[in-house]
DNA sequence: ATGTAC
C-alpha cells in the first residue's frame, strides 16, 4: 500500500522509493483521496513516477481514480531530450475525449415552455449508444483521411459550423502532425461509421442553465450570465481511438526491451518520444484527436439546427478542450524553458491568462476549463491561473468512486430515474445500463472537486451550471 | 471508454 504525506494546501506527496525517479503529488482533500482497500490509483501515481525522462513529479488531480496503467486524473510530463517516453496508457483508450460548451441567447425562464420539444429534437438528432451511426453517413476512405487530418476545421469547411467556431477550439480545431497512414485497417474500419456520434458510458449532451457566477469579470468575457441556457457536449473518438490505443500498446510492449525500458506494469507500455514507435503513436494519436474534435463539431451543428427548429435562437461555441491527450508544450522547469511531452489523462489543460496559444477574445482571462459533473449534478467552467500547478492542468470531472459493475449492483434503474425526475432533469435516449452505471452515487462530489482545484491552485471557478435536460447513450 | 474477448 502506497502511503501519502500531507504537503501543503490540498496537496499530498508520495516519497520516491524503489524505481521512482520523481515524487508523486496528489492534489486532494483527505476525503477525495482514493484510499479504499484494494484501490490501485495511488499505486498507479507511484508507478508513473518510474517512467524514463519524467520531469518534476507524477501528478494526480482531485478527481483521480483507478485507470488503465496511469490513473484517470493523472498528469505526467517527460523530456524527449532526456530519453522521455510517450505512453498510450497515459492518454487513455478514448483519445481526445473532451468537452465543448456553448452558450445560447435565451434564459432558462424564456426557454421553459419549449424545453420539452428541444429535448425531443436533440434526442432525435444525436446518434448515440454503442456501435454504428453518426451525423455523417459512413464516410469514404478519402473523406475519413480529411477528418483525421483536419478535425473540426475540416468539418467547418464542409459547412458543419461557423468559421468563427475554430478560434474557440483548442489547437484551432486540428492537432498538427496527424498521419492517417499510422492507423491500422481495423481502426479505420471502426471509425468510418461513427463520425458525429456521442457514444455511451459517461458521454452526454446536456442542456444546462447558469446557476451561479463566481467571477463576474471572467464570466462576462466568456459570455456567461445568470440563468443563461447552455449546451455541453462530452464525447471522444469512439471505436477508432480505442483501436489505436490497443494497437500501439501492443507495439510498444514488444519494443520496450529494445530501448532498455522496464516498467512496473505492462499497462505502462511506452517508447521514447523520439523513437519510430513513439513518433508513430503520436501521429496516430493526433489523427484520433482530430476525429474526436470533428465528432464534437458535427454534434454542435446538430444542436444548432435543433435550437432553430425549437424557436430558441442561435448557439455560440464558448470553448472545446480535450481531457485525454499528450501534447508537446514549452514549460519552465527550475527556471529554464523546456519542450516537454505532457500526458493528461482525465485531466484538462488549464493555460493561464496571457498564454500565446489562447485566442484573442479570451487570452486576457485564461483558458476555459470545462468540467462535466456526474449525471444530474452540476457542471463547472473554470479558468487557468497564473500560479497553476502540474504543467497547467486541472480536473476533468467528478471522478468515479464505484466501478461500473459496482454502480449497477447498488442502484436499481427506477431509483436513478426517480432521482433525475426529482431534480427536474429531462432525460432522452438513455439505456438502463447507462443510467445505472452513471448514477451520481458512483461519483465524487463535483462541487468538492472543483473547490479543491481552486484551493490547490490548479484553476479558479467561474460559473456553476445545472442540468435541465440530458441526452445519453 | 470500447463491436464489455479475435
Amino acid at each position: 500500500m502506497v502511503s501519502v504525506v500531507a504537503d501543503g494546501e490540498c496537496r499530498w506527496r508520495i516519497e520516491p522509493a524503489g524505481a521512482m525517479r520523481v515524487p508523486g503529488v496528489v492534489f486532494a482533500t483527505a476525503g477525495l483521496l482514493p484510499d479504499a482497500p484494494g484501490d490501485q490509483a495511488l499505486q498507479q501515481v507511484a508507478d508513473v513516477a518510474t517512467l524514463p525522462g519524467i520531469v518534476e513529479a507524477s501528478y494526480a488531480m482531485p478527481d483521480v481514480h483507478w485507470g488503465y496503467g496511469f490513473p484517470i486524473g493523472g498528469v505526467a510530463a517527460t523530456d524527449p531530450a532526456q530519453g522521455g517516453v510517450i505512453s498510450p496508457g497515459g492518454v487513455g483508450f478514448d483519445i481526445s475525449c473532451g468537452v465543448r460548451l456553448h452558450t445560447s441567447t435565451v434564459t432558462r425562464a424564456d426557454a421553459a415552455p419549449h424545453v420539452g420539444r428541444l429535448m425531443d429534437l436533440l434526442g432525435a438528432a444525436t446518434p448515440r449508444g454503442m456501435g454504428r451511426g453518426g451525423v455523417l453517413p459512413a464516410v469514404q476512405p478519402a473523406e475519413l483521411d480529411e477528418i483525421l487530418l483536419g478535425g473540426s476545421a475540416y468539418t467547418v469547411e464542409r459547412g458543419f459550423g461557423d468559421p468563427g467556431d475554430l478560434a474557440f477550439c483548442e489547437d484551432g480545431g486540428a492537432v498538427a502532425g496527424a498521419d492517417p497512414g499510422a492507423l491500422s485497417a481495423r481502426a479505420l474500419a471502426r471509425g468510418k461509421g461513427q463520425v458525429g456520434s456521442l457514444g455511451s458510458g459517461n458521454h452526454f449532451l446536456e442542456v444546462q442553465a447558469v446557476d451561479r457566477i463566481y467571477d463576474e469579470r471572467v464570466a462576462g468575457a466568456l459570455g456567461l450570465r445568470p440563468d443563461l441556457l447552455c449546451v455541453m457536449i462530452h464525447c471522444g473518438s469512439r471505436g477508432l481511438g480505442h483501436q489505436i490505443c490497443s494497437d500501439h500498446v501492443r507495439v510498444m510492449l514488444s519494443a520496450m526491451e529494445r530501448y532498455g525500458i522496464r516498467v512496473p506494469d505492462p499497462q505502462l507500455a511506452c517508447a521514447p518520444v523520439t523513437s519510430p514507435e513513439g513518433r508513430r503513436y503520436l501521429a496516430a494519436m493526433a489523427a484520433a484527436a482530430n476525429y474526436g474534435r470533428a465528432n464534437r463539431q458535427l454534434l454542435t451543428h446538430a444542436v444548432r439546427r435543433c435550437f432553430r427548429n425549437a424557436g430558441l435562437g442561435e448557439v455560440r461555441l464558448l470553448y472545446d478542450v480535450s481531457h485525454n491527450l499528450a501534447k508537446l508544450e514549452r514549460h519552465m522547469v527550475d527556471g529554464a524553458a523546456r519542450e516537454l511531452c505532457v500526458h493528461r489523462k482525465g485531466a484538462t489543460r488549464a493555460f493561464p491568462p496571457g498564454h500565446p496559444d489562447l485566442p484573442d477574445p479570451i487570452r486576457a482571462v485564461g483558458q476555459p476549463v470545462l468540467v462535466p459533473g456526474s449525471m444530474g449534478t452540476a457542471s463547472y467552467v473554470l479558468v487557468g491561473v497564473t500560479d497553476g500547478r502540474a504543467f497547467h492542468s486541472a480536473c476533468h470531472g467528478a471522478g468515479r468512486t464505484l466501478s461500473r459493475h459496482a454502480a449497477v449492483r447498488q442502484a436499481p434503474v427506477e431509483a436513478v430515474r426517480r432521482e433525475l425526475a426529482a431534480a427536474g432533469v429531462l432525460v432522452r435516449g438513455a439505456s438502463e445500463r447507462g443510467l445505472t452505471e452513471e448514477a451520481p452515487e458512483a461519483y465524487k462530489d463535483v462541487d468538492e472537486v472543483v473547490h479543491t482545484c481552486r484551493r490547490a491552485r490548479l484553476a479558479d471557478p467561474v460559473a456553476r451550471l445545472v442540468p435541465v435536460g440530458v441526452v445519453k447513450g
